[in-house]
DNA sequence: CTACTATAGCGCATTGTTGCGCAACTCTGC
DNA sequence: GCAGAGTTGCGCAACAATGCGCTATAGTAG
C-alpha cells in the first residue's frame, strides 16, 4: 500500500483537526463567504484568520474566487460535510460509552 | 452552533491527523489485530506505536479486548472508512489543480 | 496622478503541542 | 522467577498556533 497515499489524507485530515477550521468550513457550507464577512466571527487576529483559511485552501477543501481587493471563498469538496456525520456517530458512541462508566 | 461540538469533531480529525495512525486504522479494517501483530508492520519503537493506538482508543474509534496478556484492537466506527473516499476525492481533485497549474 | 482606505497575506518571535526513543514499570502465563 | 505483551514517565527535537507589525494590491476621493 502507498505511503504517500496515507500521507495525502494525514494531510487533509490535519486541515480540518481544528475547532476554528471546523468552524470556517460549517459557515462556508451555508454559501459563499469574503474574508470580511468571516472576520466579525471570529474573535481573533485576521492574520490568524486568514493563515486558518490558508491551511484549508493547501489541501483543496476551500477554493478562492477574487473579486477586486475581495477574496470570495467556497467549499470545494463538500462531501467533506458526510465525515461529519461519522464523527458525530463516533462522539455519541463515544459519550454513551462514559455514560456506562460512570455508572 | 455549539463550540464543544466542534472540539470534539476537532479531536476525532485530529486522531486521524498521522499517517501512522491511518494505517493502523487501515489495518484494522480488515480485521482483529493484537498489537504484536501491528508490531512488525510499523518500523517503530513499539512505545511509538502503543501511544499512536491509545490516541485512536481515546476518540473512540478503536476498542481494545483483553485476552490475557494480549490486547485485541478492533476498528469502532467502520464509517471511518467513508471518510477515506471523500478525502480520496479532495486529493484527486487537488492533484487535477497542480497538473492544470503545471501546464 | 496622488493620497488615502480597506482587504488580504507574509516574516518574525514567542509560546504551546506532538512525536519519538529510551528505560522503567505492570500484568499475564509458563 | 522469567519471558512476552503493553503502558507510562522523561527529556529532546520538531512542528504548529498566535499576535504584532509590515507589505502589496484594489478601489476611491480629490
Amino acid at each position: 500500500m502507498n505511503t504517500e497515499e496515507f500521507q495525502a489524507r494525514a494531510r487533509v485530515m490535519k486541515a480540518l483537526s481544528s475547532p476554528v477550521r471546523l468552524m470556517i468550513v460549517d459557515e462556508l457550507s451555508r454559501g459563499e463567504r469574503c474574508m470580511c464577512e468571516l472576520q466579525p466571527m471570529f474573535p481573533m487576529n485576521k492574520s490568524t484568520l486568514s493563515r486558518h483559511v490558508t491551511a484549508l485552501k493547501n489541501v483543496g477543501i476551500v477554493s478562492e474566487r477574487r473579486k477586486g481587493a475581495r477574496c470570495f471563498l467556497k467549499l470545494e469538496t463538500p462531501c467533506i460535510l458526510n465525515v461529519f456525520e461519522c464523527t458525530m456517530g463516533v462522539i455519541r458512541a463515544e459519550a454513551k460509552r462514559h455514560a456506562k462508566l460512570a455508572k
